[in-house]
DNA sequence: CGTGGCCTTGACCATCTGGTCAAAAACAAT
DNA sequence: ATTGTTTTTGACCAGATGGTCAAGGCCACG
């Protein structure tokens, strides 16, 4: 029953292959879409074993979720306000661009979630999230009136990096399917992303 | 049964009432998460009703995607190779926000549709889309090349409008949230990408 | 070994959900 | 009004789905 903290190895090998298999069945189907059978036969166990590590379809999801929203946050977290303006915010984009890439499960569970009006995560947004982003969108206001980078709306900035990082995890197949088959779509994005924001941020 | 296409008014204005009602269901809740029910309940209609005017939930989705695609492509049609080139998609962006703005379900219904790997759309980004967007790359990439905007990769310009623009419609909820009660988000987008777009574009 | 607790699962249940159907209501044309 | 057609719906169905449960399997430890 209550087991709140996994004590034996089996216990947290277990909560992770589920999780790991919720992770890929939630993020290609959405919550709805998803079903405990689906997570089951993805993670090799029986159904009622899935309920016997957690108490509900949804604690799956929400475990997830906010697992999810630390690690999604790291990137912005690690933006230096001692650091060189340019090079600090360009290094964000770089680094929330390889999210895309190691993540994109991650990133379209996040966005399943969002474009539905976040209904598990309102709290965690108006809290934690504003919290750090108004927090380095002083920062980034610090900067622009020193100077050091061109003037535009800190958390504006934020959002466009969100957008155009995100957007190659989120749209994966549009993108491939306009650009082809060609090259790898993130590691072009990297270097345009780059051009773009070294333009835009040019005091 | 067969009802191809809308004879009588009462017939035309019926489909219109589903099609809006399943258009805010499906937006806010997926594809899978919406249920003939609620469409029913938003249209005022019963739920045999609306079969009777589509034959099933998943006729009034592919109707509302493959509508949406033909609109949804409009502010890129409306690129004119002839115009002024950092003019023309200076326009072409805010054409494109002025769609969050108005058209916020249209753009989660494809969202939704897009970060779940778009098993109903494969085919329309695979020729319609892709055809339309190599062709308007081609006309931008003659821009760069003659030197009248800076030279940057077309597809991954365009993507990032795309990125751009649709985050205030599609992470709405996630833009308040940080924000707070502050001003129109798609006001302040509107100045912002304003100044990336120039800034990115200027030969 | 034996035994007590942890782990696993087949069988089952209530509910939800897309969809059917036959009959009633509304309407149109004579 | 009468009759034939279109529209509407209450009742119903089969399958899917989240979740339960009791019984059996397994493992650690004495």
């Amino acid at each position: 029953m209550g087991l709140q903290k996994p004590r034996t190895r089996i216990q947290r090998k277990n909560r992770e292959t589920i999780l790991e298999a919720a992770l890929e069945v939630f993020s290609q189907h959405g919550f709805r879409g998803a079903t405990l059978d689906m997570i089951a036969a993805e993670a090799g166990l029986s159904k009622p074993n899935l309920l016997y590590y957690f108490p509900s379809k949804e604690a799956m999801h929400v475990t997830l979720l906010s697992k999810l929203m630390d690690t999604w946050l790291d990137p912005l977290r690690a933006l230096d306000g001692d650091g060189e303006p340019v090079a600090e915010l360009l290094a964000y984009v770089r680094r929330k661009l390889q999210m895309s890439r190691e993540f994109p499960r991650e990133s379209r569970l996040f966005a399943n979630e969002i474009v539905q009006g976040a209904p598990r995560m309102q709290a965690a947004l108006a809290t934690e999230l504003k919290a750090l982003v108004d927090e380095k969108a002083a920062v980034i206001r610090g900067w622009a009136e020193a100077g050091r980078i061109a003037d535009v709306d800190p958390h504006h900035l934020i959002f466009s990096i969100w957008a155009l990082t995100q957007h190659y995890a989120d749209f994966d197949v549009q993108v491939r399917a306009v650009l082809g088959p060609r090259r790898d779509p993130i590691t072009e994005a990297e270097h345009f992303l780059d051009t773009l924001f070294t333009r835009l941020l040019a005091p």
